[in-house]
DNA sequence: CACGCAAAAATTTGATCATATTGTGAATGA
DNA sequence: TCATTCACAATATGATCAAATTTTTGCGTG
């Protein structure tokens, strides 16, 4: 009952065919794009926690259209690194004592099942891979990029998610992530990441030799330690909301 | 500007659309209604594993525009309830069994610890919730009532996560719940809904003498119990895709 | 002459945009 | 102080474009 085969006379007399974009490298959708930017701009702090999102706002800084855009942050609400706050307001929800003791809970298994796992997968070019994001790391600290720092902490742990070839749980602990990250700049950035003695070189230890235990140890450890940080930094300020 | 060509035909339903203040019911927008309606849809397994979803299938089943439908489908993808099948396809994902072993690992800590919490807090009223619940999901076992079967579970472990006050984690027990509910029907549509010798009793008494730790053991064994089944019996079709 | 493979038209479906509509919070005046 | 108005941002619709699948068609071969 759809008769819409035919062109109906035009009312406007603007025929808008000429503006076709040129071929980028536009591959995949426009709205996947846009989820994947705002994403990392939230997993990297660069939207402070409480900070406001608008629609509007993304379609200006990011050039996209409303509906891509209206799309990511769907999805970036579904997966809790957004939040509805009720009357058509988006925010990046702040951490509260409770959200982080719930983290850690999670995390604790979480982490610790997917060292094991990476460690029984792991290739020799995995454990060079991983080697080499963990100097990067190093690296970032050395020149003070707190960036580069949070970018590649983030992707040395994406990497071990990876190996551990568990897809649910891959999704879970990185949704996690997108909760905490936002603090973790605010906590970082407050206090240097000097004093950050990670416990990556204990997990490159253990898998090299192949002790999953080890390594699962090492992950909850490294884990623990950072969401400490986090737990002690943003006590102070609770009534700040 | 206010060329407007009087393009009707539309069943606008005007309804209950005049008192605003005067009832303070808080409409809540379309692309809400729109998503708890496709997530009931594939939680108690009406599209079945594999099944296509498309948008253009939903806005005439659904009655619905086409924004909120695709703004439906984008937050239950971030949820896992549904899947990018590459080319633009979105799919009910059917469940393999590495799957199901993932979500055994993460339900095994998430029942119990809700099921510790959610004893610690609930009211002797939570209780008599709960009971009620229990006693609607017997009454359409009786009557064979698969649907309500399904319903009744699943309300009766979201109290309880409800209960429980963890919303983080909550989310993360609803979200695989998502994931095995489609195969859940299949299951019990299979094998039937009268062999299914349900640990909510157990349960209920654990909560009523306030033993938390016997009612995590029997949240715990209540998943297990389920997803077993749904183990076995989606093991021998692996050949099905 | 039938059959099958392949290419191309056609149809279906998804992606994006422009725009109208609606609701929310602020500003203003009684 | 409260109610009305105003402006802006979010919601939602339909149209249009693009991509992918399906169907049709044509040609070659057995």
């Amino acid at each position: 009952m759809k008769a819409n085969a035919e062109k109906k006379g035009s009312m406007d007399g603007d025929a808008q065919k000429t503006a076709t974009k040129e071929t980028g490298k536009a591959r995949l959708p426009a709205h996947e794009v846009i989820y994947r930017k705002l994403r990392e701009q939230i997993l990297f702090g660069e939207i402070a926690p409480g900070q406001p999102v608008t629609i509007q706002g993304l379609t200006g800084s990011l050039e996209a259209g409303m509906t891509p855009v209206r799309e990511a942050i769907r999805r970036l609400t579904a997966e809790g690194a957004l939040k509805f706050q009720g009357n058509r307001r988006v925010i990046v929800p702040p951490l509260t004592a409770e959200n982080i003791s719930e983290i850690i809970y999670a995390r604790q298994w979480l982490e610790s099942h997917m060292g094991l796992r990476a460690t029984e997968r792991a290739t020799p070019e995995d454990l060079s891979v991983l080697t080499e994001l963990d100097a990067a790391l190093d690296a970032a600290i050395a020149r003070g990029d707190l960036r580069g720092y949070l970018e590649y902490n983030y992707r040395f742990h994406a990497k071990i998610y990876e190996l551990a070839d568990a897809p649910i749980l891959a999704t879970m602990a990185e949704g996690l992530w997108l909760r905490f990250g936002p603090s973790l700049r605010v906590v970082c950035g407050r206090l240097g990441t000097q004093n950050l003695p990670d416990r990556h070189k204990d997990l490159l230890g253990a898998m090299r030799t192949g002790d999953a235990e080890a390594a699962a140890r090492a992950c909850r450890e490294d884990m623990l330690q950072g969401m400490e940080q986090v737990r002690d930094m943003l006590q102070p300020q609770t009534e700040l909301n």
